[in-house]
DNA sequence: CGTGCGCTTGACTTTTTTCAATAAAGGTGG
DNA sequence: CCACCTTTATTGAAAAAAGTCAAGCGCACG
């Protein structure tokens, strides 16, 4: 079946036998979201997670006057919305789609008795949970101890990492929600963008490709070694 | 066995048999740890991880000029480190002990093994993992969107909640390091805490007391609605 | 073809940090 | 128990970083 072939492309189900995954598809409901569309909210009371079949979803919070953090952007294969699942009843962010997406939801008590007869769902979900830690506290790093030319380098070197000609990159986000990634406004991301044009570091070649002229410079911002002049 | 009375002490165990909890202890070991020693380094290699039974431990970052900013401060029944046991081989923080400590240590390996095991050993570490995370987004939105006075308006009103006299509360860590976990520098925090008390939100008794005289404005100070003239 | 949204740039304000000096607190050994 | 010394805390003045407000451009989409 071909909700058994989607869950078999999510990281977290590896290694989980075929009967494993046809429990898992047969709690499963798969549904389409349109890009825009508020999947939940910050607050709101949980019944399950989510997986992404197809689309992109930004997880974020907004202060009380409307601007926003990013706090992740997840694509194909990845959950999201677990946290209630475990702790607490309530979502603790918002989830929109940036995309047209297709998202398959797990109930949260079936999903855990599921969990109570495989260790191996557990571990997959485990590990999950752990990366996401991690990545939480490489952002916490970023916000707190990085200026925003800092992060800014940080972000285009790890976007460089994966592209196949490593000095030419393609943002994944326009610059609004770039700014919003970095944990700053689409002001200050622009101005920054000119500084580091103007000082040779990049070039904009469209408005969502740069290409990196001085790697070693970026490098030297991304780690705090080097202001920009 | 008294190492088994001080698992049992520790909410991530909560729910396991007696059986299981002497299976634990069969490969726990305990060690005392000074104040001030550095447990484990950002990016050290793991091998397991830790739980408190007495003292305190501070999670932390540093940045290349040696400013610190603190994850997470655990008490007793706390676990720390597990990020690098489900994923990652190395520690994604500094862990150092605030106060003389005894910790407990768990082995990766045969951690993992008990785990495939018991269930309900893998769904006490999922909430446990889980509560972290929900923990970190708080910070993050507390670092992008609020302003200083916001952030520590948002700790007093916490600390407040722990305590007797829900209008007096003593602070948890020194300036310096409430300046860390604050995501700012001891000066500023002074002088804030100068402003609110000159303003008639708080009066500082001791070093380590504070008195909320007027808790709405700090309400609202933490939700954005007012800000210190 | 127009409206709107995203992006950029300039001038200005606010917040926070930096640097420096001093004061207070806390722990140690005599 | 006190004197000393190190660490921690406070305060001022100046600098830097980032945000706000406002205007204008350009591209996309209906």
């Amino acid at each position: 079946m071909d909700l058994i072939r989607k869950l078999s492309q999510i990281p977290m189900f590896d290694g989980l036998s075929n009967e494993m995954l046809t429990e898992i598809a047969a709690i499963t409901t798969a549904h389409e979201v349109p890009k825009g569309k508020v999947i939940f909210s910050d607050g709101e009371e949980a019944n399950g997670f989510y997986a992404i079949a197809e689309g992109r979803i930004k997880i974020y919070k907004l202060s009380p006057e409307g601007k926003e953090q990013i706090l992740h952007v997840f694509g194909p294969g990845e959950a999201f919305g677990e946290v209630p699942v475990f702790s607490g009843r309530h979502f603790p962010a918002y989830a929109e789609a940036i995309e047209p997406s297709l998202v398959l939801f797990f109930p949260k008590e079936k999903f855990i008795s599921l969990i109570k007869s495989e260790p191996m769902l557990a571990l997959g979900m485990l590990a999950d949970l752990s990366r996401r830690l991690r990545y939480f506290a490489n952002l916490i790093e970023n916000l707190s101890l990085k200026e925003v030319p800092g992060r800014l380098a940080a972000h285009l070197l790890y976007l460089s990492e994966r592209q196949e000609d490593s000095n030419e990159l393609t943002l994944d986000l326009n610059k609004t929600q770039l700014a919003s990634l970095l944990g700053t406004i689409p002001e200050t991301l622009s101005r920054i963008l000119a500084r580091m044009t103007k000082e040779g570091l990049i070039e904009l070649l469209d408005n969502r490709q740069v290409r990196i002229l001085d790697r070693e410079s970026i490098e030297e911002l991304a780690n705090g070694e080097r202001r920009l002049g």
